[in-house]
Parts: C-alpha cells; structure tokens; sequence
DNA sequence: CAATAAGTGGGCCTATTAACCCACACTAAA
DNA sequence: TTTAGTGTGGGTTAATAGGCCCACTTATTG
C-alpha cells in the first residue's frame, strides 16, 4: 500500500495510544508492566514505528482497560472512505 | 500473552470481517482487489489464521470504505476489560 | 456445453514484528 | 546522598506477516 498512508496511520495510533496513557497517568514502563510488554516497545509504538499486529494491539487494550477499537478511533481524513 | 485470548482475538476479527465482506457481496477475490492483497490471504484472515498489522487493517478498511475501528468492533466478553 | 468466476488449500521467500536486553541521563523522593 | 522511577536510544534473535504464486474443485452464466 502506498507507504505515506501507512506510516500515518501508524502515526495516528501513536497518538491516540500516547494519548490514552497520558490521561491514565501512566509511565511507559507501568503500561509495558500491565500490557506484558517491554517498556522500551511502548515508546516505539507511540512514535508511530513499529506496524504492530491485532494481538498487540489486544494487549494494549487489556493493559488499558478499553475495548481494541478505541485504539483505532482516530481522525481518517488522510483515508479514502 | 495467553495465546488462547490471542487465537479468540483474530477468530472474532475473522468473523467481523467476513461479515462485512458478504454483506458487501464481495468475493474474496474482488475484495482483494480492492484493498490490494492477495485473494488467498483475505480467506486466511477470515478464519483467523493470520495476526495482521495495523497497515493490513487500514488496506481492508480502505477496500471496504470503513473506518478501520469498525474491523475490531466485536464482542470482546473474552477479554478482561 | 464451454467459459468465467469463485472457493479452497497449499507453499515459498523476504522483510520485519515480537520479545527481549542494555546503558545512560534526568528527576524526585527517601 | 542514595535510591527508585522514568525517558530515551540502541541493539539482538526467532518467529511470522506480507506478498507472492499455483492447482484443484465447485458454482455461475453466457
């Protein structure tokens, strides 16, 4: 896929990722702690780095008690749909 | 993580998008055309064979002209949130 | 009937994700 | 001052997703 596209939304998830654990209060290393994940991992998915997988992003949600969709709920203006 | 919440994750994601797929009438090889991936693969993510990223899941949303958020919204009783 | 499209199952190779670890600087609190 | 917690950047290795291709069977339709 055209790769600008991707790596926006990857970049829009980071956001939205980065937002949610703000607003919780959360460091990298307790998120990572609560998702079992690496606390160094995190800060690459908030960058908009890494093209995670579905069951990542499941652990995500788990660490932070929402349903896997909020994660995607971002704007999608950079999309065709 | 628990690799049976893993496989009921991608199972229900399968579903989800198998569902919207027929609901467009859309064959796996036409969706497949329209999101750019391989025929045989969009039938491997129906059944959950596959734990796709997150670029995977906006090239569906994109063939499919949904938000991408909508492909993960399933029941999520088996999850602990 | 013949041709076209679709469903199904299998396989291959490369890029990269997952899952780790480590080191250093900075801050705050004990 | 020391300790604990944190942000940041960098790295390694095994597993696997992405991106392909092919072959066979089963509708569908012209």
């Amino acid at each position: 896929m055209d790769s600008k596209v991707k790596k926006e939304a990857l970049v829009q998830f980071g956001r939205k990722l980065s937002g949610i654990r703000k607003a919780r209060k959360l460091s990298f290393r307790k998120l990572a702690t609560l998702c079992d994940l690496d606390y160094s991992d995190i800060k690459k998915f908030e960058k908009g780095e890494v093209n995670i997988t579905i069951s990542t992003l499941i652990e995500l949600s788990i660490g932070l008690g929402i349903h896997p969709k909020e994660l995607l709920n971002f704007n999608t203006d950079f999309l065709d749909i």
